[in-house]
RNA sequence: UGGGGAUUCGCCAAGCGGUAAGGCAACGGACUUUGACUCCGUCAUUCACAGGUUCAAAUCCUGUAUCCCCAG
């Protein structure tokens, strides 16, 4: 029988996971931390890139461990390398393949997190899974649906990320962190105990490559060829050569080693033929998606076309749109065209402060 | 080995005797759970080279080099 006063605590070693064990324990629950090994690369290591890191931070287990101590509860450094490395890592690799620009966090939310984690708290008695991501997360009383909802501290909402999570887990899921108006109100509690780390910097890059290089840890890890190839523009000629499509995303101006007297950003990314399409930023702008694997979280589904609001990157504003399916697949169709519409990326809706549900976007 | 035109930052390009605009690219920083976008900052004591005329030249003159066009 699960323990319903009992939860573990994703541990990162950072100020939000940090501060969520405390806000639960302070609650009266019985909090276990556990930090997940995920990712282990030599390369990386003997570089000494290892050190500093976020929310899936490879070298702040002793971190964890402190804060864990600190607060008063049992503190355990699980390896979830295995199923990391076979729904996070290969998808990121896979997707790159493919000419697509993949997201690993939703990734490992959906299958790490609150897959694998939650299973090993199952084991461990425990009826919840809790992180320090920034949203909340409730029963509706009069649907029986857990909802999710937009987070109090609006810039650091997290609910994008987590579109994809089921009902079935979501039951078991707490986040205590939903509350906080501001992080600086996060960094304050983890203050009381812990004043380095509550200094400690946000994070921001893909917790597997923290020297940035991705297309690095493409090449010492991936099972393809980064193949040379052409840019085109939109009318078909041929501008220059480009170094594999893995380094491009759409929307992208940086680094395509070009000059045009005006700024180029890419438009379009063909796996099939290798190709990168640049055009100007207009030409960057789609007023329509079609996205696939659709989870819904506000209701069960849609039977007809639905109007709300999505966000189709995770940096940007939401906006206006309606949504059907179509064939199994969901058709977006947005009020104003939006900028930099990326196959692999998720695209998010939201009705108000309530998330809807999302997919992934699929070139078409 | 005859005429004509060109030569300014990696690319494009202002300037036309008064002491080197700008755009693109690049680099650095901010922002960021995606090397995206965006924003901020840096980027020619020097104008193909050598002389000359001027108080003063990238700008005028004279050679030299390279390129382009038209004539052989």
């Amino acid at each position: 029988m699960l323990d319903k006063n009992k939860v573990i605590v994703g541990m990162s070693g950072g100020v939000d996971s940090t501060v969520a064990a405390y806000q639960l324990k302070q609650m009266g629950y019985d909090v276990i931390g556990v930090n997940m090994r995920l990712w282990q690369d030599d390369f990386l290591e003997e570089a000494h890139f290892m050190n500093d890191g976020g929310c899936c931070s490879l070298s702040s287990v002793e971190d964890a461990r402190r804060v864990c101590e600190q607060i008063g509860i049992p503190f355990y450094a699980l390896d979830f390398k295995g199923v990391f490395k076979e729904t996070v890592v290969d998808y990121f690799i896979e997707a790159y393949k493919n000419g697509e620009t993949p997201n690993p966090c939703i990734a490992c939310n959906k299958h790490v997190k609150f897959e694998a984690l939650l299973e090993k708290a199952h084991q461990l008695g425990a009826y919840y899974v809790a992180t320090g991501h920034y949203a909340k997360i409730y029963q509706d009383e009069a649907t029986g649906r857990f909802i999710v909802e937009k987070a109090e501290a609006v810039e650091k909402d997290q609910t994008y990320a987590l579109y994809n999570l089921t009902q079935a887990q979501l039951q078991h899921i707490l986040m205590p962190l939903s509350t906080f108006k501001t992080k600086e109100e996060v960094r304050a509690i983890a203050a009381q105990f812990d004043v380095q780390m509550s200094k400690k910097s946000d994070s921001q890059e893909i917790c597997f490559v923290p020297d940035q290089d991705y297309v690095g840890f493409l090449r010492r890890n991936g099972d393809f060829e980064i193949i040379d190839g052409d840019f085109y523009d939109t009318e078909g000629n041929k501008l220059g050569k480009h170094q594999g499509i893995v380094n491009y995303t759409i929307g992208q101006r940086k680094g395509l080693g070009l000059t045009f007297g005006k700024p180029m950003y890419v438009v379009d990314i063909d796996p099939e033929f290798n190709r990168v399409v640049l055009g100007s930023n207009e030409a960057v702008f789609k007023k329509e998606l079609w996205a696939k694997a659709i989870n819904f979280i506000y209701m069960a589904g849609i039977d007809q076309p639905y109007r709300c609001e999505a966000k189709i990157r995770y940096g940007t504003k939401t906006a206006p749109c309606i949504i059907d399916y179509v064939g199994g697949l969901i058709h977006v169709v947005f009020d104003e065209p939006q900028r930099a519409v990326t196959p692999g990326q998720a695209v998010v809706f939201y009705k108000d402060q309530y998330l809807v549900g999302g997919g992934t976007i699929i070139r078409k």
